[in-house]
DNA sequence: ATGGTTGTCATACAA
């Protein structure tokens, strides 16, 4: 079988279930991951997914800000979401699949939700960005102590830095930008180093080759400006590196109406 | 060097 995995940071579940709708139905995921929800447990649009044949839905949102959920066809049992920086922000949701997945069974999906950090890369004037600083170094905690790599897992989600190079449009202009900074990028690759976990994005299409999941607001022509980054990521265990078969950036839900700053990636696992 | 947009919730704040 294979098993397809989405993570899109939607940016409002409830303002684009249409659009996530619309992506369920064209790309078929198995499992799709949300990050920033903004939305309460108690008004996720459940019955819009589930009338598309995704009946298992797990959500850990609060109101208003962060949120991520799981949405699937495939069952699963929900594991213990994590608390991080001693704080109740809803940053992350784990299930994982049941007997009943087929070969897809006993894998564990990790999505995240990173906090973006804010607009001034110093931790001694800029609070967020030391929290993102801190939040990054829990997850090298949690992947050294709790090895959530060791078995099937697939950890996917809005990490909120683009790490290589090539993850941005101009690697000089964004030395001192916040989500490329040096010392987020390193962190970043100490969490994947923490517990062995492989870029399943760049195994598929490797530098030098300019990988983006989000374009800003802000320009006047996202397309023709091409001013992207890649902050949103799939890392497969090492169990599960063989079976990477295909990837792809759904570049053309930026233009959809009304859209996310971030577009759906798909990984296809042949198991 | 600056401002550019969007979503939530209530008019600033986070991204």
């Amino acid at each position: 079988m294979s098993l397809k995995v989405a993570t899109w940071n939607i940016n409002s579940v409830r303002l684009r279930a249409g659009l996530v709708g619309r992506f369920l139905q064209d790309h078929a995921p198995d499992v799709l991951c949300l990050q920033e929800t903004k939305c309460p447990d108690d008004s996720f649009p459940l019955a819009a997914f589930r009338k598309l044949g995704y009946d298992h839905i797990a959500v850990h949102g609060q109101k208003g800000y962060h949120g991520v959920a799981i949405v699937s066809r495939l069952p699963f049992e929900a594991r213990d979401a994590r608390r991080f920086c001693d704080k109740d922000d809803a940053r992350h949701i784990a299930v994982t699949l049941t007997k009943d997945a087929g070969a897809a069974a006993g894998i564990t999906l990790h999505n995240f939700y990173v906090p973006a950090g804010g607009d001034i890369p110093d931790p001694a004037l800029n609070v967020k960005f030391a929290h993102k600083l801190q939040f990054l170094d829990e997850m090298i905690e949690w992947g050294q102590r709790d090895r959530p790599a060791a078995g099937r897992s697939i950890l996917v989600g809005d990490l909120n830095v683009a790490p290589l190079e090539h993850d941005v449009w101009s690697h000089r202009q964004l030395l001192d930008v916040v989500s490329h900074t040096p010392v987020e990028t390193t962190k970043l690759g100490v969490v994947q180093e923490s517990a062995s976990w492989v870029d399943a994005m760049r195994a598929l299409r490797p530098e030098p080759e300019k990988l983006f999941t989000w374009w800003s607001y802000r320009a006047q022509d996202w397309e023709k400006s091409d001013r992207g980054r890649r902050l949103d990521h799939v890392w497969l265990s090492r169990e599960l590196e063989g079976s990477l078969a295909s990837m792809d950036i759904v570049r053309g839900a930026r233009s959809w109406e009304r859209p996310s700053d971030h577009v759906p990636v798909t990984v296809t696992l042949a198991l």
